[in-house]
RNA sequence: GGGAGGAUACUCAAGUGGUCAACGAGGGCAGACUGUAAAUCUGCUGGCGAAGCCUUCGGGGGUUCGAAUCCUCCUCCUCCCA
């Protein structure tokens, strides 16, 4: 409780609260830190992870942010990963049934984030538990009692489900426990708080019922906003693809920053930066989004990966993206081998260089680069698909705005 | 147990014998423009060294000069009644 001390019970509040969708039950969070420090104990923390995508992303870095504050006051993360309970799939927010991981797939992902969380999360105060260790241990008589704790009609009244029907989308009955298996992992771990999306509101709250029944005190619910993702509608995800990647080189996240939506400015630094109320506040209405998106991309670089490589890689968005020049470091392409000299064609084919350099799926792919006037060598564009070049050694071959390459010639 | 409906490209979704490599929408890509990889507009979006050819509409078999479209068997999916 060190990082504690400093800090009135009041001061720890308004830092917890920051940020926060909701609390439930309202008003109890200060309650809960007064009985934390009289016991003299740190809270355990509660966060489920779902390891059905193996890179985390600026949306479930809101959670984590959250949760490393906890960390920072001298509380306890209790992460649950949920190898069990990905076998059947969280329905929330689904409108269909969730696709079933293997278990390789499944290990693979926990692998990967467990390396990922320590970006953000103090490993010295973080507890690491799979729900796999006792969910898959219970035997059907078990499964029963814990059934037994709910009603069908208040666990289909809850919006994903209730849509679905009066769709005439199919519920499974094991969705249905899916909630009742979260729960269970909140009585597991004896958890004071479960934090999570708002999205994840039903199911914390079947862990507040499952815990009182089996004698321990409720945990406290608190959700997070979702971030929106960088198509500026849809919930930041990765089977979207409109995610911002923790672990993706700063040029990549500052990119992606710069392709929200103008209106997303304020929630991506309330949300996903440290930014000071004021900037965002000023973001709100600001004159000039340009400035305001650089700002919060450079944040976002920097949180990741240090003040320095945001600052190139605000560089490198300018001359590549509004300059349009090429980057100073680009891979190289060994295109000496295509070269051709049989009396018809001399040198390398356009669409076999596109195709080579991975630009392209296709030869077809890259005739319509080509055609579409997206291709070009030291800056002199091709259109004809047929054409056969024989650029300078060091040359650079580019498609679209984004893609480079350097020739070497022999 | 009884009845009804469905499976089309990345997704949704038209198409019910030739004019279908398959309408449309979303997504993606590209170009123009710009303040950005935003917005907007336009184009492209199965493969092949490509005026032509090849493969595709859940799977197999069949009818036909010709099938995504008709028949048949199979697989899978959904809904309604009980």
């Amino acid at each position: 409780m060190d990082g504690g001390r400093a800090l009135t019970i009041e001061q720890q509040r308004k830092i917890l609260e920051r940020g926060v969708e909701e609390i439930l039950p309202a008003g109890e969070l200060e309650p809960l830190l007064r009985i934390a420090q009289s016991e003299n104990r740190p809270l355990r923390v509660k966060l489920g992870i779902d390891p059905t995508a193996s890179d985390i992303h600026l949306g479930f870095a809101v959670v984590l942010r959250k949760l490393r504050q906890f960390q920072d006051l001298g509380h306890t993360a209790c992460l649950v990963i949920g190898d069990f309970t990905a076998s059947i799939g969280d329905p929330s927010g689904r409108s269909k049934t969730r696709p079933v991981l293997s278990r390789a797939e499944i290990e693979r992902n926990v692998h990967s984030y467990e390396q990922q969380l320590y970006r953000i999360l103090d490993p010295d105060r973080t507890e690491i538990s799979y729900n796999g260790d006792w969910l898959a241990e219970m035997r059907f008589a078990d499964v029963i009692q814990l059934a037994s704790q709910y009603t069908a009609a208040r666990m289909l009244e809850r919006d994903d489900f209730a849509k679905r029907i009066e769709d005439q989308q199919p519920v499974y009955i094991h969705e249905t426990l899916y909630p009742l298996c979260q729960g269970q992992d909140s009585v597991q771990i004896r958890a004071d708080i479960e934090l999570g999306g708002s999205d994840q509101k039903f199911n914390n709250l079947v862990g507040r019922d499952l815990q009182r029944n089996a004698g321990q005190r409720p945990q406290l619910v608190m959700l997070m906003p979702l971030l929106v993702g960088t198509d500026g509608v849809e919930k930041m995800s990765k089977s979207l693809d409109n995610y911002i990647g923790i672990d993706e080189p700063p040029e990549e996240q500052f990119g992606k920053a710069m392709s929200i939506p103008d209106e997303q400015i304020a929630a991506y630094l309330e949300l996903a930066t440290d930014a000071p109320p004021e900037e965002i506040e000023a973001a709100r209405g600001a004159q000039n989004p340009m400035a305001a998106k650089t700002a919060l991309a450079k944040r976002v670089a920097a949180l990741y990966h240090g003040r320095e490589a945001a600052e190139r890689a605000a560089e490198h968005f300018a001359s590549t993206v509004r300059r349009r020049e090429a980057p100073d470091e680009m891979p190289e392409l060994n295109a000496a081998p295509l070269i051709e000299d049989n009396g018809k064609n001399k040198g390398v084919w356009i669409v076999k260089l596109i195709a080579a350099a991975g630009f392209a799926e296709s030869n077809s792919a890259a005739r319509r680069l080509i055609q579409q006037g997206a291709v070009s060598i030291d800056g002199e564009r091709i259109t004809d698909a047929n054409a056969h070049v024989s650029p300078a050694d060091g040359a650079v071959l580019k498609a679209g705005k984004r893609r480079f390459a350097r020739l070497v010639m022999k």
